[in-house]
DNA sequence: AGAAAATGTCATACC
DNA sequence: CTGGTATGACATTTT
């Protein structure tokens, strides 16, 4: 085999040399690093470090184990299927991969913050028939590149070079949203993009489309409605507003007496941006939102300071620290307040709030007529105000606004804060804080015991396939190991010398049985750090003292003397006597006791036989008790040993495997926190903009003395009709409670 | 030379 | 029960 090698490399590179001489150009790296097995194989040889591929290979040829036909099942091994194309994808992405990076910094830009998330986007998407303002096509294209993102990716990195292995692919999916992030706030990508140039054009397309879609709620929703049109969530059509232009004209049941003759201004409500303490409230809960998702992206602060010259705090926290009255609102007038827009991604977060105000309705009058459906199902009679504040908060507010104004939100809870919090706690506790993160991969690691963090060396392509048939066509019988290759027809050579008509007739027979039996085994080597022997184990473990092997194993003294000893000088070719030598070293031992035993026939015959015919070919002989026991012996560890190496093979895939299950599942997790990031960023945008109709509505109103209502006595309402009521805060904190109350007793 | 990886062997359990 | 496979724990060989 080595010496194959050398002729073979040396072949080449003069091969190579005349075709350059020819004037044909041969790269002959391109033969070492592409698909050219056996080239390589014996180039560099089965135990290279570039191993790691071949052994797939060997699956993805073979599709399966190529090994011992007895061994069938080994596929049933992995008892899902699933496993198996994960395993096979596993050669295509082992590569890593700077140029992934570089991909993804490139292709990013098609990817919008809200149209790139089609599977999360269940909500967001359907709810969001604004975006379809843009076009349609703008929807399947980012729809598309986002499918496409993780088999993309695994498929380039089969050509991407290992460069930083800093990286890894949730790193990227986070720069990723930090991307996104600083898009919010303006930032064009081409700042930090290097490679986008040759796509400048393109990625100002998209980043403008981006940055609208990303402000669909407040730009797009506000553009729609200041076109006095209400934008059918599904459809996307846009239809004129019902709600009625001036809101002034409505009128209030609440009796007039309740109401405060005059108000301080000062005591708006908390919703209102004048006033400092809503301000600071809301600022507290932008704020808060801010150092949650800053947390989860300090994962990848490393990664993001490559890309970011300014520290991956900041753009985050301006990014989140958005003002609540933002210059969005401004173009808000009450009637486009109609809420179209948002009803339906309200009910994404409350669904429950349905049938809430049932009761309140019949006393208040209703603020709309009920023509809104949009708004029937999905506000329902949820007090706005509830949705603005985090329930934490609600404290901070009473304490800084002072115990006499009313929480305007009627201390309710609305559900999707909740739920927005303990989400966010979840990503804080689930690993995207590094540090638990890596902390948890310890834990993993070390409950397996094994050590996952194979190093990806470079894949070389190089088959088992074809290693495995070089050498077992060069040879009748080898048994079991690659460097007996040779030695085997030097055996078959001597069994003939000593045996009792040792016939050739069997030599294709010997062939496919030593294909069948060798044809894996090779192939698998270096590729994985496998420490599954605990060496501390072995002092611990009495019995293990005294273990002393006998690899003898019921050898007969004399036997084992013979077999020690080097051959009594029967080779009668004296020319021949150095090859002699050297494959008689590349025998094995049993090959030797055989040879010395003079059994007359293989041990590749010894071990792959079936039983059936291993008898016939016992009973044709006339063997002695030793001879036979040695034959057995042959047999039994000729099995056993094919049978470890299955099981090495076995344990190997197993462990791959289970690396590449942590890989996918990590990629899902940050593809679902990525996910969550702009799920919980739409949200707080519908947040903001809720928030500030609101106000436009509150505002606007006046009682029969012309005299604006205090925010911190009456709250607006939506019924479940649709209609939006004016009522007082003791009325609405009654119904808050009531509210907490239904949603959980109607889930369970 | 010696460490580490690969491979072989044995004992044992199981089919 | 026999013959075979699987696997942990060593032993030996190779790198």
């Amino acid at each position: 085999m080595l010496s194959l090698k050398k002729y073979l490399t040396e072949g080449l590179l003069q091969f190579t040399i005349l075709l350059s001489l020819i004037g044909v150009r041969v790269d002959v790296d391109t033969y070492l690093t592409s698909q050219l097995p056996p080239l390589r194989e014996i180039i560099l040889g089965p135990s290279s470090a570039y191993t790691q591929t071949q052994f797939h290979n060997l699956r993805n040829t073979l599709d399966g184990y190529g090994i011992h036909p007895k061994s069938i099942d080994l596929d049933n091994y992995f008892t899902a299927r699933r496993l198996l194309s994960q395993v096979r994808a596993l050669d295509r992405f082992q590569v890593p991969t700077t140029e992934v990076n570089a991909w993804l910094v490139h292709r990013d830009p098609e990817g919008s913050v809200s149209g790139s998330q089609p599977s999360a986007g269940l909500a967001l998407e359907s709810s969001s028939g604004l975006q379809d303002v843009t076009g349609p096509d703008n929807g399947v294209r980012e729809s598309e590149t986002e499918q496409g993102f993780s088999e993309d990716l695994e498929d380039l990195g089969a050509v991407a070079p290992p460069v930083s292995g800093d990286l890894t692919k949730e790193d990227i999916d986070l720069i990723d949203i930090l991307w996104r992030q600083d898009i919010d706030l303006g930032a064009g990508r081409e700042v930090f993009d290097y490679s986008h140039r040759q796509k400048e054009q393109d990625v100002d397309k998209d980043l403008r489309d981006g940055g609208e879609q990303e402000d669909t709620w407040a730009g797009e929703g506000a553009e729609a409605l200041a076109r006095n049109l209400l934008v059918d969530g599904e459809t996307g059509e846009s239809f004129p507003a019902q709600f009625p232009a001036d809101v002034s004209s409505l009128t209030e049941v609440v009796p007039s007496e309740s109401e405060p003759p005059a108000l301080e201004n000062n005591l708006l409500s908390p919703l209102l941006t004048g006033t400092e303490s809503p301000f600071d409230l809301e600022q507290q809960w932008q704020d808060l939102m801010s150092i949650m998702e800053m947390q989860a992206m300090e994962v990848n602060s490393s990664a993001s300071e490559i890309l970011y010259s300014a520290p991956p705090g900041d753009p985050l926290s301006t990014n989140y620290s958005l003002a609540p009255n933002t210059p969005i609102n401004q173009n808000v007038s009450l009637h486009q307040a109609s809420l179209g827009g948002c009803s339906q991604d309200f009910s994404l977060f409350s669904p429950e709030v349905e049938s809430l105000s049932v009761a309140g309705s019949s006393t208040l009058l209703p603020l709309v007529p009920s023509n809104s459906t949009s708004l029937n199902s999905t506000f329902g009679s949820t007090n706005l105000a509830g949705l603005f504040f985090p329930p934490q908060l609600n404290g901070t507010a009473n304490d800084t606004a002072g115990p006499e104004l009313p929480d305007p939100l009627g201390g309710l809870l609305d559900e999707a804060m909740l739920d927005e919090i303990s989400l966010m706690d979840l990503a804080i506790e689930e690993g995207f804080n590094p540090v638990q993160a890596s902390q948890l991969e310890d834990e993993f690691d070390s409950d397996s015991g094994l050590s996952l963090d194979s190093s990806h060396s470079p894949s070389s392509l190089s088959s088992s396939e074809g290693s495995s048939t070089s050498s077992s066509s060069s040879s009748s019988s080898s048994s079991s190991s690659s460097s007996s290759s040779t030695s085997s027809s030097a055996s078959s050579s001597f069994s003939e010398e000593g045996a009792v008509g040792y016939s050739s007739d069997s030599e294709t027979l010997d062939l496919e049985e030593a294909e069948g039996a060798v044809g894996y085994q090779p192939e698998y080597s270096k590729f994985c750090r496998m420490s599954y022997q605990d060496p501390s184990q072995l002092s611990c473990l009495p019995y293990l003292e005294h273990v002393g092997h006998n690899h003898t194993y019921n050898m007969a003294p004399s036997a084992l003397d013979a077999a020690d000893l080097p051959p009594p000088s029967a080779l009668k070719k004296g020319s021949k006597e150095k090859q002699a030598d050297f494959l008689d070293k590349q025998m094995s031992r049993d090959e030797h006791r055989a040879r010395a035993m003079k059994i007359p026939f293989t041990n590749d015959k010894i071990i792959n036989l079936p039983v059936e015919e291993f008898n016939e070919l016992l009973s044709k002989y006339q063997l002695s008790e030793a001879q036979l026991s040695l034959i057995r012996d042959i047999r039994r560890r000729g099995k056993n040993k094919m049978a470890a190496q299955n099981c090495r093979k076995r344990k190997l895939d197993t462990i791959l495997n289970l690396e590449r299950d942590v890989e996918d599942l990590q990629r899902d997790k940050a593809r679902l926190l990525r996910e969550k990031v702009e799920f919980l960023r739409s949200l707080r945008q519908m947040k903001q903009k809720v928030q500030s109709l609101y106000q436009e509505v509150f505002g606007r109103l006046r009682d029969e003395n012309g005299r604006p209502y205090s925010p911190s006595q009456y709250a607006l309402q939506y019924a479940g009709d649709g209609s939006v009521l004016l009522i007082p805060r003791t009325m609405a904190d009654q119904q808050a409670r009531r509210q907490e109350r239904k949603p959980k007793d109607r889930r369970k």
